[in-house]
DNA sequence: ACCCAGGGTCATA
DNA sequence: TATGACCATGGG
């Protein structure tokens, strides 16, 4: 892959890099976001290991979660950190889900409607409701994380500190609305952040290094 | 011992 | 609008 940067191209690259990431990994699109809520500020392997304790004790389905005081999960969700905040947001989103009808209800509401709902919720802030909406529910939306916005900038796609709105609303109209792509790019920019200071830690060894802006002999990491 | 991780909320200016 | 403090554990 080469010739002019574009976010597609940047997709392209990074997808023959790596390959298919599969997201989310889940059963459920209610336990994508019982995920998305454990894995904020944390590491997948911790938020993994606790989303299986509480499907092995029978906690990973909004009716079961829904009727179970927060401090009750206290021991189960500490291996994810900030575990009285995750317990009681976990609760709150159990009682959301059946509110709304389930996973069938939730699909008739309109991608502004179930942005909004869930934005009204305690503990879900854009990225997480972003994540939520793209990997429960294919909704068409790009995921803005601190890795994203710091990949672009340093290919000098985008403004280091431009507003998150801006930025995902660019990317979004960069690509097209497919939601298998947009579930790609995400997970792919994550694996590209994991991979760096490992296998490649320097620009020249990087897949994007032809589109790095930075001193490939000043020590800065890949991207 | 130190730093970071697939954030969010709240208080303050 | 925009910082800063705080939340907390696990792994490098």
């Amino acid at each position: 892959m080469s010739g002019r940067i574009s976010f597609a191209a940047v997709y392209e690259t990074l997808l023959a890099e790596y390959g298919p990431q599969g997201w989310w990994p889940a059963d459920s699109p209610f336990e994508v976001m019982v995920g998305a809520v454990l894995i904020q500020r944390t590491q997948w392997p911790n938020a993994a290991r606790v989303v299986d304790a509480l499907r092995d004790v029978g906690l990973l389905t909004p009716d079961a979660l829904a009727v179970v005081k927060p401090e009750a999960l206290h021991d189960l969700v500490r291996g994810a950190g900030f575990y009285r905040q995750k317990s009681s947001r976990l609760t709150d989103i159990a009682k959301w889900f059946l509110r709304q009808g389930g996973q069938r209800g939730i699909a008739w509401l309109s991608d502004g409607a179930l942005r909004d709902a869930l934005l009204g919720l305690n503990g879900i802030g854009e990225e997480t409701a972003d994540a939520i909406m793209l990997y429960a529910f294919k909704r068409p939306r790009f995921v803005v994380d601190a890795y994203a916005r710091r990949l672009f900038s340093r290919l000098g796609l985008l403004e280091e500190k431009m507003p998150r709105a801006t930025l995902q609303h660019t990317v979004e109209c960069a690509l097209s609305d497919e939601v298998d792509l947009l579930n790609e790019y995400h997970a792919l920019i994550v694996a590209h952040a994991k991979a760096r200071c490992r296998a490649r830690p320097r620009c020249r060894q990087c897949c994007l290094s032809q589109w790095c802006e930075f001193d490939l002999d000043d020590g800065a990491d890949s991207d």
